[in-house]
DNA sequence: TATGATACCTACAAAAATGTATGTAATGGC
DNA sequence: GCCATTACATACATTTTTGTAGGTATCATA
């Protein structure tokens, strides 16, 4: 992560928003590729270079920094075994598996928004 | 809003993100202050006055912004009377009411989130 | 004629998020 | 001794988001 300044207006939103449940949420999930990591980890523990096969575009750097931050908020655990080349596991945590039906919610309402959205260009032909 | 190069690998990965139909969803709510707003909207109609005053902090540049992605995603809707001193209200649409459950279950599990945390603090003091 | 009210707009600046390129430790097998 | 493997780390560059400061149009009213 880079560093963030403590003082700035952009900062101290950010905190204010943080008071509400609601964008303190969209706070721990937004980061652009938490969701794809818990949906791939809601199928199963799965190590750091699996998670990299999945999610197709993601960077070493990108995918680390996400983890490192599910990991601190407590929506994954991290596991590493003492071996070499070295082994590390991540699994959903209970409150991270929590969120799962939301986002499933979520999802249905983004196919929603799409048809909803592809319906209206369509009306345009007839 | 600001430009954005159409062929940076940024913006190249925002629209891969788009074909999944969760980060999808996450990209048209995910604006700092949109949920705000979309809830301020649940209550009623409200004018531009009207959501500068109940949502504190935030700026008429970021206000005019966020109303004008949320209008463009279609999950609001903007009436202009012509009137002077101009007056526009905001509505939700049907599709941006449909999101409003699912804030209120992601504010559950975000007041769920921050109870297990400071439960998790607490546990220092025994 | 000046002022206030409302809902913006614009140029610019600052901050944050994201991506690129390269390097590292430890160890087993060749 | 050299290489491959794995899960990172680090310095840096780019892109995007957010915030600052000022301005605009219209018309009724003072």
């Amino acid at each position: 992560m880079a560093k963030i300044k403590e003082n700035s207006t952009n900062s101290l939103n950010r905190k204010f928003l943080t008071d509400c449940n609601l964008t303190y949420a969209v706070q721990l999930m937004g980061g652009r590729w938490k969701l794809l990591i818990l949906m791939q980890l809601n199928a199963g523990t799965m190590r750091y270079g699996e998670l990299k096969k999945k999610i197709v575009n993601i960077t070493e750097r990108m995918l680390t920094l996400q983890l490192r931050e599910l990991e601190a908020d407590g929506l994954i655990a991290r596991q590493v075994y003492a071996e070499v080349p070295p082994r590390v596991e991540y699994t959903l945590t209970d409150i991270g598996r929590q969120l799962v039906p939301i986002c499933d919610a979520l999802h249905g309402w983004g196919t929603l928004h799409r048809s909803h959205v592809s319906g209206e260009a369509s009306t345009l032909f007839h």
